[in-house]
DNA sequence: ATTGACCTTATATCTGGTATAACCTATATA
DNA sequence: TATATAGGTTATACCAGATATAAGGTCAAT
């Protein structure tokens, strides 16, 4: 009769002696012998096939606890369950995965977009496509505030994301909204913070579009530069014969780790949509 | 100036205080502020700029010390590569979850299989889809020996699988081939054993396929009474006036929680290819 | 007897938190 | 002023599923 120490056991079938050890602990697979005087564990050959079982589950996801249960009572029908919910947590797990890996993409080609862009002061007429936003209204005027005001919208901002169980996947990519009249009036007068999202969500009041179209761009390093810079965009959409045909956007680009230790370093890209005359 | 606690900095950034102490012992984000009295942390609400970007990266799968590295250095050509690394791990966990939840949906299927398998005794006609296996040729003739050599061979399968990189999941559903002349000949000499594979894998020698066809088969509860089965196939074959076109497959449809603690509980359909004739 | 391979147990490590205990501080109310 | 209660502090243990290490006992051969 053959009888395996953990050792050879171990060898033919491709696992550490401390998971076998782990095993016979947790009552998973208890050696068929052990030493008298020793205290060796003594595996039998056959025992392989409640391991080649356990790795079995455990390859395709199950918790060592679960395996145990089910090894323990031979209960055909419950094993189908647990599979079955097994089937549907991976699913899950699979659908978070692919939205992660969208994102990871998003961001390097953000990255890419940051270390591309146009210097501090460019004006460019750019055409953007239509994009969707998670917006919402603050009631308070931040443009009369600092940018700790703004921090504090942000947050009512993202509250508002993870009280709709949005991922924070989309919390990177935010800005804010004048609307056009007050921006032909000079007035700076926004309550609007909102994060781009892009996946076709589900309807929610939170969510606007705004149309593809061709914008007049001029890209920015510093949130206190801002109203001057918008300034500019107006006196430049004045010049080069535009008209303004929607609301003005202030868009962070990177918030990257471009990120201070104390705030936000900012790149922004101020747009306003325009038609030609 | 607004100072808040870490109470009030968990609540608007939807962390927990646990989280925030952490984040400062591992030096990810420490409070602006130290009580000098009270030893309390307060944190500026600008801070929440990099509490924002911990959680960002965070949600794309990085992890705590990347973070850290890539917040400490601001350096923006690797946090690219660090991305681009992350998009290549997700993409190959992507992969494994897909096959692992085949192998749970393939595992559901083989239990209604087993549920509702014939009883031991039944034969049947049944047609079988082409199939395809991995096989090895032990050189030891298992039917001289007892279920110990039998065991004995699946470890050399098993080690022979994981050398060449190939998922556990594979090996659940094992067999063993008896050839076609030696069947005929009631020779009892086979030294194959193999898994059935699914995926179409990279070619390798120990790859073989048998045809889809017509195969009588017979279904049986021990390994023990094979041979009598076997035999009782092949007088089944000539009073229904068939004939035996191929090998002779004896394979393991079900070990699964139906095992025991010391032995291999196993369901067997044996099975042989026949042509009318 | 000694070597070297192998076995034993107990404990620490990893990740990203969560939970608990034991204790200190701030603020409002009785 | 006492105290309730809410909130802060540190240190420690826990989760899973191993892996790694240390300190020591055993086996077989030289």
């Amino acid at each position: 009769m053959d009888r395996l120490t953990i050792g050879q056991m171990a060898k033919v079938n491709h696992v550490s002696e401390q998971t076998l050890r782990l095993y016979d602990k947790q009552g998973l697979l208890c050696p068929s012998f052990r030493g008298d005087t020793n205290g060796y564990r003594y595996y039998d050959i056959r025992q392989s096939a409640r391991l080649d079982m356990i790795q079995y589950l455990k390859s395709m996801g199950l918790s060592l606890k679960d395996i145990q249960r089910q090894l323990a009572r031979e209960n055909l029908g419950e094993i189908v369950t647990l599979l079955e919910n097994r089937s549907e947590a991976i699913q899950l797990q699979l659908a978070a995965l692919q939205t992660q890996k969208k994102a990871v993409e998003r961001t390097i080609r953000s990255f890419e977009r940051y270390a591309s862009a146009p210097p501090d002061g460019r004006i460019l007429l750019e055409h953007l496509e239509k994009r969707q936003m998670y917006c919402i209204d603050s009631k308070i005027n931040f443009y009369d505030y600092g940018i700790e005001m703004y921090e504090k919208l942000l947050r009512e901002l993202k509250n508002n994301l993870m009280e709709n169980d949005l991922s924070l996947l989309y919390f990177c990519n935010v800005g804010s909204i004048l609307r056009k009249e007050n921006l032909l009036a000079n007035r700076f007068v926004s309550t609007e913070v909102f994060v781009f999202v892009e996946e076709p969500l589900a309807s929610m009041p939170q969510l606007q579009t705004i149309p593809s179209g061709n914008y007049l761009c001029i890209y920015c390093d510093s949130f206190e530069k801002e109203k001057d810079y918008a300034r500019r965009l107006l006196s430049a959409v004045s010049a080069q014969n535009y008209q303004v045909c929607g609301d003005y956007i202030c868009e962070v680009i990177a918030d990257l780790p471009v990120v201070e230790s104390t705030s936000r370093g900012m790149f922004l890209r101020l747009q306003v949509p325009v038609s030609f005359r």
